[in-house]
DNA sequence: TAACATTACTACAACGTTTGCGTGTTGATA
DNA sequence: TATCAACACGCAAACGTTGTAGTAATGTTA
C-alpha cells in the first residue's frame, strides 16, 4: 500500500528533522526563510497534507459530530442533517450520520461505535423503541463521559442536556384554531400512540384549541395510530382503513387535524375517494412541511417544524459545550431551545 | 476537561505495564489467567474502552467511508445512504456524509477536508456543476493518493473507477415501451440538459422506444428542462407553464414520460387543471420510485431505481478496494455495475 | 578575549494503541 | 549446583503530529 506522504519524508529527503519541516510549514520564526521556502516547496511537490487522525490523537478533539437519526428516508430528518451540516462545516467539523431505524440496539451500537473517540459530541433524536422502552442508560452514560449530547425533536425530559425543540403543542393548537376560524365545527385528529412525545403534545394542542373554543372533544375523533405503520407501506392501508372508518361513522366531520403530512395526505386520499370536496366538505392540515404537502392534490396546508434551523441551532449547541470542555470553561447550565412553528396555508384549507 | 480512562492509567493503578494490560483485554496467552481477570475486572469498573483514534493511527486505517451526495432532501440519495450505511455498518465501517449542494467548490472543500485520512475511501455522486464543468481533477487526485473511490448514478466514463449506476436507457426504454403498448400514440418526454449524463441516458431510451415501434420523434414533444429548478421551489412554476405550453400546442398528447417522479407530478398536476383525466387520456410514468409517486394522485407509475441496493453495492465495491489496498492485493480491474431497473404500474397508467 | 545574545536548528516527549523481543523469576532436570 | 525451559511480564518502537526545551554555531558587547 502506498503510503501517503508524512512529515517523516519531507524530513529525509529535505535532509532537517522533523520538528524543522514542521514549524517550517507553520512559517514558525524559529526557521530560516530559506529553509521555509525550500520545506514548502518541497511540500506542495509531493502534494504534502497533514494527517487529520495523527491531529485528532494529539488535539485529543476531532473536529467530527455524530448525528443518530431513527430513519434517513424521512424529509424532516434530512433537513435536519442538512442543517447540522452547513452549519458545522462553516465550523471546520464534519458530520458522522449513524441510522438508528428506531431499533433500540442500533441506537445503542451506533452510538458505542462512536462513541470511542471517533466523535466529539452527539445530536441526537430518539428512536421509536427507545421511547417505548425508555430506557435511558446509553445517553447517561455518553453524558457521564462528558460527551456532549443534545436532543432534537423526540426528546426526554429526564435527561439533562441541551435540546431542540419544536413547539409542538403551540403548532398543533395554532392549526386546530385556524381549521375552526375557517369554519370547521367538528375535528378529527390524527395521531399517535402516548408514547411518542410529539404525537402526545400535539394531541394536547389540539385538545387545548378545542377548550379555547368550547368544543367538546369526542374521543371517537381522536385516532391513535400506532406508530409503526408510519413509513411501512403495508401498513398504510391499515391506516386507510381507519380512517374511512372514522368518516363512515361521523360523515359530518369537517376538518382533520394529523399530527405529520402522510397521515393528512392519506386521510385527503380517502376523503376524496368517499366523495368529500376538499376544502369545501372537509378541511385538512398536517404537520412537517416536506415534499408531500407541497405536491399532494389539493395542496397540504401543513405546520411547518423547521428542520434545518433545527439542525442548525443543535449544531452550534453541541459545538458550544464541545468548546467549553474543550477549554475547560464553566459549565453552562443546560438549555432548551424551542423553534417556533409557522402554519403554512395551502390548498387543502379555506 | 477529563479524560477517558486509557492503558495507562490502568496500568498505573494495577501496577502493572501498559503491554500487560493490552495483552491482558486481548487474552494473550503470554498472561497469567490471574492478571487478566484482575485487568479485565478493573477495566470493567472503569468503563475502559479503546481509543478508535489511536487505532485508526496505528492501523493506518479508519474504518470509515465518506459520501458525498449533491442533496440530501432528496428521497433517492436518502435510499442510497441507507444502502451504504446498512452494508458499511454490517462490515464495522462508520459512514460519514458531505453535502456538495450541486456545487463544485463544495464538492472540492468536502472531499479536501475528508482526504486527510479521516476515511478511507469515497462513494460519490457528482455536483451538477462538476458535470457542467467536467472539471475531474479532484477525483483523479484522490485516485492518485491510492484513495479507493466508488461513483454512483451520475457518473462520467473518464474516470477509471468502480461505477453503480442504473440503466438508465433500458429503464426509459422499457417505460416508454409501456406506454405505447398501453394504447399511447403521441408520448412528450420531460427531461433535463444534455450535460446531466441520466437526463442524457432516459431520453436515448425514450427515443430507442419510439424508433422500435416506428414512431417518429417530434422535437416539440422534447423538453429539456434546467435541472436547477429541480428542487427550488419558486422555479417549479416555470415547470409548470412550460408544460401547460406543451400541451396547448399539442393537445393530443397522450402519453408524458418524465425523467423523475417531480416533473411527472407537475405534469400531471398541470393536465388535471387543464381538463385531462389520468390516465384515461393521459398516462404518465416517473422515473425514482419516492414518496411523491406513491402518495400522488392518481398514484403514479414508475421506474424504480433502487437506491438502496446502488448504496449497498457502491459500500460493497468500495470494501472490497480498501480490503485490496490495505493487504497489497492485485488490483483488479475497475468495474461498472448496473442495477436494474423494473417499471411500477400504479394509478397514472391504464 | 571571555561572557553573552541571537539564530537556526534538533531532540524529545506526548497523544493511545499494539506487538515483537528481551528479561527476570521460578521450578525441574542432569 | 550449574543449566535450561517455561512462564509472566516489561521495554521500546511505531503510527504522524506538535511544542517545549536544549544546543551548536555564529555575532556582539564589555
Amino acid at each position: 500500500m502506498k503510503k501517503r506522504t508524512t512529515l517523516k519524508q519531507l524530513a529525509r529527503e529535505l535532509d532537517v528533522s522533523i520538528s524543522t519541516v514542521s514549524k517550517a510549514l507553520k512559517n514558525s520564526p524559529e526557521i530560516s526563510q530559506d529553509t521555509i521556502d525550500r520545506v514548502k516547496a518541497f511540500a506542495k511537490l509531493l502534494n504534502y497534507r497533514p494527517n487529520n487522525i495523527a491531529l485528532s490523537l494529539k488535539n485529543r478533539k476531532t473536529k467530527t459530530i455524530g448525528i443518530i437519526i431513527p430513519d434517513i428516508v424521512h424529509h424532516f430528518f434530512t433537513k435536519v442533517i442538512k442543517g447540522v451540516e452547513k452549519y458545522a462545516n462553516s465550523k471546520g467539523y464534519n458530520v458522522i450520520v449513524g441510522l438508528s431505524n428506531e431499533s433500540f440496539s442500533n441506537e445503542v451500537i451506533n452510538m458505542e461505535m462512536l462513541a470511542n473517540g471517533s466523535i466529539d459530541g452527539f445530536i441526537i433524536s430518539m428512536a421509536r423503541e427507545t421511547m417505548q422502552r425508555q430506557d435511558y442508560q446509553h445517553y447517561t452514560e455518553t453524558l457521564n463521559e462528558e460527551i456532549p449530547l443534545v436532543m432534537f425533536d423526540r426528546v426526554v425530559a429526564e435527561i439533562p442536556c441541551d435540546k431542540v425543540t419544536v413547539d409542538d403543542t403551540k403548532g398543533a393548537e395554532i392549526a386546530v384554531d385556524a381549521l375552526i376560524n375557517k369554519g370547521a365545527t367538528k375535528i378529527a385528529i390524527l395521531t399517535t400512540k402516548d408514547y411518542v412525545s410529539v404525537g402526545r403534545l400535539r394531541t394536547k394542542g389540539y385538545l387545548e384549541a378545542l377548550k379555547k373554543h368550547e368544543i367538546n372533544p369526542i374521543p371517537d375523533l381522536i385516532l391513535k395510530i400506532d406508530d409503526e405503520l408510519l413509513y411501512e407501506d403495508d401498513h398504510l392501508d391499515v391506516l386507510e382503513k381507519q380512517v374511512r372508518e372514522l368518516l363512515l361513522i361521523h360523515p359530518d366531520v369537517n376538518g382533520i387535524f394529523a399530527v405529520n403530512e402522510l397521515y393528512a395526505v392519506v386521510a385527503m386520499k380517502v376523503a376524496k375517494d368517499m366523495g368529500y370536496e376538499i376544502p369545501n366538505d372537509l378541511q385538512v392540515i398536517g404537520f412537517t412541511d416536506g415534499m408531500l404537502s407541497k405536491h399532494a392534490t389539493p395542496t397540504l396546508s401543513t405546520v411547518s417544524q423547521h428542520g434545518e434551523s433545527m439542525g442548525a441551532k443543535a449544531a452550534e449547541l453541541l459545538i458550544q459545550r464541545i468548546d467549553e470542555r474543550v477549554n475547560d470553561l464553566p459549565k453552562e447550565p443546560t438549555k432548551t431551545v424551542v423553534i417556533s412553528t409557522n402554519l403554512i396555508q395551502r390548498g387543502s384549507t379555506k
